[in-house]
DNA sequence: CATTGATAGTTACAAATGCAACAAATACCG
DNA sequence: CGGTATTTGTTGCATTTGTAACTATCAATG
């Protein structure tokens, strides 16, 4: 690709970004969309949760790089389903300490062993030197650290 | 990584690819959004007309991985905005080959220019050799020929 | 050609999202 | 203290999206 020959559209990354993650999310959903009945952003809190636990809705906005109102949505129906309950925080009473309950945990311990087993499917397709340079290449457009 | 680690969010890569995804979508979205109110589907369809000429809706579904109705708002928007024009086929008048006017090859040139911008500025951080596999993992997972 | 089936594209309705305004609690500062 | 500003989270409304049903045209088959 010489500087002056017109950009490819899959050459785009933007766009080329969007395809692969919308690919990769559609088939993943799968996985939870019939048999827990989560949406996209409810799976992303939850994997949250489950990974580190006892977080208030803002520390999960910051880290999953999410709109407040969508965790507040996301929250609600993960509630609403028991997959989790809140618990006020005391000393700062704004605050909501969010926990997985005992069928929030076995979701997200099923959930953890398919994304994994999916992650590593999707994989086996690279080279370990191209996974990592992937994996190094993606944290750096998504800006984290 | 071992094999029986638990996985880490930042390695699940419909999650990296996401988050890739949207940084850097957003970020390009200043260049379209504000100036000639577009929204993303319909700079995707922008993008394809320009580079590749007359196109149907049904083409572009195809090429671009859109459902028919997403490319259907995107086609009556740019109409209505008068970035493009329908004409029909009288061969099969089901078909509708769509075309950019003046106006809409203008924006798609000034868009192609930033794009490729954005593009390059992007991959400077990367080395030839980074660039190289990132862009054929993403094809690949993208799963685009 | 008449009937049935397929294809291109649109539309109606429900669900999800983004944005701005909001309420409640706390922090700051005279 | 008392008032203003910030922070955490929710809600209302407009916009966008997904799904399914629909229209219009064409193809295939008897």
């Amino acid at each position: 690709m010489t500087k002056n020959d017109p950009l490819q559209i899959q050459d785009f990354l933007p766009y080329l970004l969007n395809r692969a993650a919308e690919t990769t999310s559609l088939d993943f959903q799968k996985t939870y969309k019939d048999r827990y009945g989560m949406l996209r952003t409810e799976w992303r809190v939850l994997f949250h949760l489950g990974r580190y636990g006892g977080l208030t809705a803002k520390q999960i906005c910051s880290m999953a790089d999410l709109h407040k109102t969508k965790v507040s949505r996301a929250v609600s129906a993960l509630e609403r389903q028991r997959f989790l309950v809140r618990t006020e925080v005391p000393t700062d009473r704004r605050n909501e300490l969010l926990s997985l309950t005992k069928q929030g945990q076995a979701a997200f311990d099923h959930l953890q062993q398919e994304a994994t087993r999916y992650n590593e499917n999707l994989l086996t397709t690279f080279t370990a030197e191209e996974q990592e340079i992937l994996r190094r290449c993606l944290k750096k457009m998504a800006r984290i650290p």
